[in-house]
RNA sequence: GCCGAUAUAGCUCAGUUGGCUAGAGCAGCUGAUUUGUAAUCAGCAGGUCGUGGGUUCGAGUCCCUCUAUCGGCUCCA
């Protein structure tokens, strides 16, 4: 008899032997129904996996995201089943599940597939997965594993093998379909109710660009048709938000063939809702103790050269621009830090002086690949909020404390609450690839893990991500679709003082070296934005929106009162403005929707009569007819309180 | 950069197997209507069908080039 222990802390007793199935069978017949996948000792398991000992068991429904998790993979094998059968040539590598269902990489060996084919490719799905074949795992030994995929031709899965020790490497069988797989599946493949594929793409074998590219195609499952079906409604409505159709929509924003990809054009009310926000950190910054500087658009090669910059990305940077006359070359700023140490340098510094803290809104330009560009949130062209603090090293962890505190004043102040803090360090594995002394790199490491723990950041730690010169803290938001992006960044660097000799003089009258942080909370003001566009579905905070208030007159009758309407919001610095063309309410509010506009005051004779307007709000909900003085007394105090000022 | 797909009016989209002068809705303009909480009616105008080449009696439609866009991969100072 074996004891096994279940989430609420109940032991019941089995024989051994017993399988995850039986065990639910045991409780109840509906939870057997439901189980779909099962963990064992923290070890994923079949549900008609034999549990031999002691130990905790922990059973999965389709509600559970391990039961997703199985549910997914399993679908895989299906699909790759159905793809062997539909294209006999293909040869299979991997196919995991995924956040949102699964994918599989293939390598086509011939074949050809492209998503006009996926009706095909899913009803075969469908059609084998009513056929209610158990998913069994086996053991295999290596020799025979090996022995298995050279016969079917198949270098990745002999790659993958030659990889696995012997004694661990099973196989998972259904119907006439054999695959190499760790396990966590279904029961069987009828609960397989609903398939869909949704696209597919190149993908590079084990995400090297070395590497023979493979075809992925991803797709997602579901036990019911019914889930499929809210779940594409959900992409839709996904669709809504992204950036790229609310910046045309709503006139922020456009791009331009001549212009060259890449390089967004602001439109008037895009680059004032900009100047909104510059100014909103410019104030924080200041109090903070930030100093604003300027520089230009191009520097000197020189320049990048000792930081280190040229010969990391010189060859797939814009490249130089040579001077009509003499030898010259100048590049398109591809970052701001090399200029910011120049103006630290213009002069000398005492350790009284620091910390300097130089901030810029620092337009710089990269050559980004042309397949990376997206909307706003990857581009050639833009601006950071970049500020780099030049301290003492032992200033550097209440800096640093300051900065995080800044970044999540700003990410409050605009609503971001789902971010992830990702520190990004070097890969031990490969230093070649960033500069700088280990010893540096360790205390700049060390400075970073340990401001985000005592700020008690909920952090993730990824190896590998760092700057070449030094580590940093990132903050990560995802966007409509579930994408992740890079907004808020601080960085510690010791590298770029060395490279540029800045020093101080300290207390004891001999020079120091500075220690560096690069800080940008936005990032960058267009991904900002973007994904700013993307949480709000363009409904900005009130003290952001393009437009705050639109007067609506029911007729040309009123267009008088209607100006006096406006030019009262506009000395009160409410931004307004009027609609007095010749259309019917419900258009004019339905373009206001549209357009959305958080206020719409309605003018016509009864509110002319008493000095009023009718207030509706974006949405729908109608606040009735007030006095306008009361409306903008009521405005002002929203404005008020939707902004809290930054407090050191 | 790589793989795949797409490109028709300012926007969203029709346009059969190549065959009349390339269509619609919205937006725009003109006129009528003078409106009370999400689209009043009528008329007009708007397109070298992304670019350049080719096949053909004939190309928006078929083929090639380039460009841009979309979905991924890789990359992201």
């Amino acid at each position: 008899m074996i004891d096994i222990t279940l989430p609420d802390g109940s032991v019941k007793q089995f024989s051994e032997g017993i399988t995850p199935m039986e065990v639910a069978q045991s409780i109840s017949q509906g939870l057997a129904r439901q189980v779909i996948s099962a963990k064992f000792n923290n070890v994923k398991v079949e549900t008609k996996t034999p549990l031999l000992e002691d130990g905790k068991l922990v059973l999965y429904t389709w509600e559970d995201p391990e039961g997703k998790q199985a549910f997914w993979h399993s679908t895989a094998h299906v699909m790759a089943q159905a793809l062997k059968e539909l294209y006999p040539k293909v040869r299979l590598t991997i196919g995991p599940a995924i956040d949102n269902g699964f994918y599989y990489d293939v390598e086509l060996n011939g074949e050809q597939i492209s998503e006009h084919d996926f009706p095909t490719i899913e009803q075969k799905m469908l059609e084998i997965a009513r056929g209610k074949h158990d998913f069994k795992m086996r053991s295999v030994s290596k020799e025979d594993a090996l022995r298995y995929y050279k016969q079917e031709q198949n270098p990745f899965k002999v790659e993958l093998i030659e990889n696995l020790e012997d004694g661990h490497i099973t196989f998972c069988d259904h119907d006439t379909f054999t695959d190499l797989c760790r396990g966590g599946h279904i029961p069987n493949t009828k609960i397989i109710k609903a398939v869909k594929l949704m696209n597919i793409a190149g993908a590079y074998w084990r995400g090297d660009e070395h590497n023979p590219q493979l075809t992925r195609i991803y797709g997602i499952s579901f036990p019911k048709q019914k889930e499929l079906k809210e779940y594409l409604t959900l992409l839709e409505e996904a669709k809504e938000r992204d950036h790229r159709k609310l910046g045309r929509e709503l006139q922020l924003f456009t791009f331009s063939q001549k212009v060259g990809q890449g390089l967004p054009l602001w439109l008037p009310k895009g680059a004032a809702l900009r100047g909104r926000l510059e100014s909103f950190l410019k104030r924080a910054q200041q109090k903070a103790g930030y100093e604003m500087v300027v520089t230009p658009h191009i520097g000197h090669k020189e320049l990048y050269v000792t930081s280190g910059h040229y010969a990391k990305y010189g060859e797939d940077s814009f490249q130089p621009i040579h001077t009509p006359n003499e030898d010259e070359e100048f590049l398109l700023k591809p970052m701001n830090c090399p200029h910011h140490c120049e103006i630290y340098k213009s002069q000398a510094w005492s350790y009284r002086d620091l910390p300097k803290r130089f901030a810029e809104f620092g337009t710089v330009y990269r050559y980004e690949q042309s397949g990376e560009l997206h909307g706003l949130t990857r581009v050639r062209g833009f601006t950071q909020d970049d500020a780099h603090i030049f301290c003492m090293p032992d200033q550097l962890d209440e800096e640093f404390k300051k900065v995080i505190d800044l970044t999540l004043y700003v990410f409050k102040a605009l609503g971001f609450e789902n971010y992830t803090a990702q520190v990004s360090l070097r890969d031990p594995n490969k230093k070649e690839n960033y500069i700088g002394s280990d010893q540096n790199w360790a205390k700049a490491e060390a400075a970073i893990i340990n401001a985000a723990k005592e700020k008690g950041l909920p952090y993730v730690i990824e190896e590998g991500e760092a700057a070449f010169y030094g580590p940093k803290l990132d903050f990560m938001i995802k966007d409509a679709l579930g994408r992740s992006w890079q907004l808020g960044t601080i960085q510690v660097d010791y590298n770029l003082p060395e490279r540029f000799e800045l020093t101080y003089k300290g207390s004891d009258n001999e020079l120091h070296r500075p220690v560096m942080i690069h800080r940008a909370p936005f990032g960058s003001l267009e991904r900002f934005i973007a994904i700013l566009l993307e949480h709000t579905k363009g409904n900005f905070p009130m003290w952001l929106a393009p437009e705050q208030v639109i007067i609506l007159s029911l007729s040309e009758k009123y267009e008088k009162y209607a100006k006096k309407v406006l030019n009262l919001l506009e000395n009160n610095e409410i931004r307004a403005q009027m609609d007095n063309r010749n259309e019917t309410m419900g258009k004019k509010i339905r373009e206001a929707e549209v357009n959305k506009i958080p206020y719409m005051l309605i003018v016509g004779e009864q509110e002319e009569e008493n000095g009023a307007v009718s207030v509706r709000k974006h949405g729908g909900e109608d606040l009735g007819t007030m006095p306008l003085g009361q409306f903008i007394d009521q405005f002002k105090e929203e404005i008020k309180a939707s902004v809290q000022e930054f407090e050191v």
